[in-house]
DNA sequence: CGACGCCTTGATAAATGTCAAACGTCGTGG
DNA sequence: CCACGACGTTTGACATTTATCAAGGCGTCG
């Protein structure tokens, strides 16, 4: 199935009929918070599964970053296959615990500082990318924010920053070179301390 | 097996061999992140299940909080029976689930205000608590901040602020009364603007 | 009674959010 | 082909929230 730039694939608390996988396109599942808040809970690249739930129902929307192109399955048939194959059901339970792990590194992020999590993001989206050390930024700003509890403003100042700071460089907003690995590393774990320094020697 | 006040019960990335019962008194989880700071995963009451892991090592410490009565079941022959016994292998998966809903519930949590974060704990704990409103916390505020993303400081302001606002009655520092769930979860999901009005005005 | 641990409160500093404006890029239409 | 407009992004000034530092209160256990 395809679905154009910012069209709904699901919505939350909808009946979770099917699994998805990701063929090309990105998508991102989030949940709508009384003022308008949006909490992004994940981005799903080219290769991914989601739509796995916790119950019946969809605990969270998704929808198209870009154009995405999706393979869809229907739930029933997979976990009645689950049912006789063992084999399935353990990749499911694969897929639900891989769900935990991001979810828990998602947790660890929004402890930390501004900085810390827009490092942390970095990482995390180089190591899921194809290339080595340059990454093509799928999703706005905005989402970026509303990923890391953020707002647009601040992502966009500790990018500038981290830029500043030498740990990455910044071609064009959407294009992401990480320079400096072990900074933005150091960033994620420590204070943020080093390439503050850094950044104002720089000015 | 009985674990004092504040002992390890398991450390980070050692291998996880066990999974582990609440009997009595109350866990926590957490991982130490580099400048001594600490996120708080989870608590754990009598009745719940820890220790089920996404890999083959533990990816986070479990302390006791309280004395604690736990009751240990080796991993391996869990592991065994769940691949003979497809009932088995179900609640293995419903435990990771629910470990997943928790996960995906504290981030919610930790991209609201500081005041949205104490309430939303609150009810959580009420949720699980036995009694219908009124709470025994088993942890200290110190506990309560690292599982938030906040100070010990910014906890107990909210605590006050809450019970200035009458959503709860503070009789002891470690026992709570939900005086006003609605207010709490106004509170959670909306912006702290109407809670703020009251308390200033009691003033 | 005194000491200790935990919690609360206050004053101030630092981080992040809000509001506003400017900038750049890209696609469209003249 | 150039100019314009829309959109996303960056930057700046200022407001608000939360952290930090410091002191005081409170309860518990010796």
């Amino acid at each position: 199935m395809v679905f154009p730039r910012d069209a709904d694939i699901y919505r939350e608390s909808s009946p979770a009929s099917y699994l998805y996988k990701v063929i090309s396109g990105t998508v991102r599942t989030l949940k709508t918070i009384s003022n308008g808040r949006r909490h992004i809970r994940a981005f799903y690249l080219p290769g991914d599964i989601f739509g796995v739930e916790t119950g019946q129902e969809h605990a969270f929307s998704a929808e198209a970053i870009t154009d995405a192109k999706l393979l869809v399955i229907e739930r029933k048939a997979v976990l009645a296959l689950a049912a006789r194959d063992n084999d399935i059901a353990r990749q499911l339970w694969s897929l639900t615990s891989r769900e935990l792990k991001h979810a828990q590194n998602q947790a660890l992020l929004l402890i930390l500082s501004a900085q810390e999590r827009v490092a942390g993001f970095l990482l995390e989206m180089a190591d899921r990318a194809p290339a080595g050390d340059e990454i093509e930024l799928p999703m706005p700003r905005q989402d970026i924010a509303d990923y890391l509890g953020l707002t647009i403003e601040t992502v966009s100042r500790m990018m500038t920053h981290l830029e500043k700071g030498a740990a990455i460089a910044l071609p064009t907003s959407r294009r992401v070179v990480l320079r400096d690995r072990s900074a933005l590393n150091r960033t994620t774990a420590e204070s943020a301390v080093p390439l503050r320094v850094t950044a104002s020697l720089g000015r």
